[in-house]
DNA sequence: CCGCCATGCGTACAGTGTGCGCATCGAAGG
DNA sequence: CCTTCGATGCGCACACTGTACGCATGGCGG
């Protein structure tokens, strides 16, 4: 498991272990792998640098040898799962299907690694990486096609939502991983307890979805809602292109 | 400063300090009262529960009687600052200056205290307290008067963007306080770095709104951005209410 | 063959959240 | 008035964090 980490009772060269080569060697690239795949498996505050280091039979500061700090390794982290958004080329004939595929691509990304709304919101977007900024070149491209006379204000519009829902949809898909049930298992045993939390707020009442019917498939149903919003900026921005 | 700290060479009962109970004692209230203000003069990362309690003239440990966990402190501490959102009565003739006004509330309250939105994605909305169910019944109210049939879905729709730009919005406000210069000198010195990174990515050159002239005034543009988002947002529910 | 330099790592330091048990208080009951 | 008790504060300790420092090692260019 480890290289020089048994004690060894008679110091020497000739009882010394030797470094082994075969396993694959420390790299930026290894370690950015290693580390979304400990984010993606245990979550963010589960990640520390001597976990990282042991999983990749090294110290927990020879990790320092190729990263700064751990905050540029969370950075590094989030550009490497900005390349998994996919954005459609600009110039196709329907706009609307184009950034549908593009936010649903966000979205899909941010619940796959529930981490990444947490830096982006920590972070901001200060230092951009090559693969975000790459995003956004072809955002900027798409928005610029469809005719937006501001494409900078119809992308803020649309992926503000986009990222709004997502940080609340990983929120939530984080606490129900911690619960150890499924989605359904974890809304069928909190609803007697939600009914009970609204009790005596009228309108909240009558508003929620919480009903035991549509707690069979919450996964759809978070879907619908993400879908209804959506289409719900784009209509706006619509009215917004000039004919 | 302590009440025990100095050590006292000869414990006697003579020797020993009085407890002071002239300071305002430890509760509940007060510790979230000083945790906020903590973490709204320091930023989130420097409240711990030795300084806080060094604060209120008590040892880290005594805070632990009133609170449980350092997490639910965080959760007490979103409660509190969620009663500084000001959502309008639900009836009004204008809904749409109600829920701007509602969703204006909530950004200046999320800009006020930056650590809001970090919380929000970390913890979600799983445990609610009075004050956000408050939060919650009035949008709820406002809407289902507005004659939206899915007030919930409307809700989402708008609050998701809300929560997304200013979730970038904080975080970026929370850099340029990091750098200790004020929002107009930290975009004039970053200007040339952030071309220089643009440069090779054509639509992103043409359509980032990064002009020095506009440079000038980044809170206006800010609050310009959001005003678009929302009307873009309200217009797009607006055809979905019946008529 | 020598010397250099990038790489790995052991140690250490200052800091974190929090469990545990003791000291101390104000109030209640005899 | 004296005793007892429960609530409150706190010192200590533990396991853990990010990371600075300096030494050992190996491969590589001269």
């Amino acid at each position: 498991m480890s290289r020089t980490k048994d004690k060894n009772p008679i110091p020497s060269v000739w009882t010394r272990e030797q470094r082994r080569t075969d396993q694959p060697a420390l790299s930026r690239d290894a370690i950015v792998r290693e580390a979304i795949a400990m984010l993606d498996a245990e979550g963010i505050e589960a990640l520390s640098m001597r976990k990282l280091g042991a999983r990749l039979n090294a110290g927990a500061t020879s990790l320092y040898r190729h990263v700064a700090t751990k905050d540029e390794l969370m950075e590094l982290a989030v550009d490497e799962v900005a390349a998994e958004i996919h954005v459609p080329r600009a110039g196709g004939p329907d706009w609307r299907a184009a950034v549908t595929e593009a936010a649903g691509s966000f979205r899909t990304t941010a619940l796959r690694h529930p981490w990444l709304t947490l830096v982006l919101g920590q972070a901001g977007l200060a230092y951009l990486g090559p693969n975000y900024m790459n995003f956004s070149e072809r955002l900027a491209a798409l928005f610029t096609a469809a005719g937006f006379p501001e494409p900078s204000r119809a992308i803020d519009a649309v992926f503000s939502y986009v990222i709004g829902m997502s940080t609340t949809e990983a929120a939530w898909l984080t606490t129900v991983a911690r619960s150890g049930e499924s989605e359904s298992e974890f809304v069928a045993r909190l609803l007697p307890a939600a009914q009970r939390a609204s009790a005596g707020y009228d309108h909240l009442a009558a508003a929620g979805p919480e009903t035991s019917a549509q707690a069979s498939d919450p996964a759809k149903l978070r879907d619908d809602k993400f879908a209804y919003g959506l289409e719900v900026v784009l209509d706006g921005l619509a009215l917004r292109l000039p004919k």
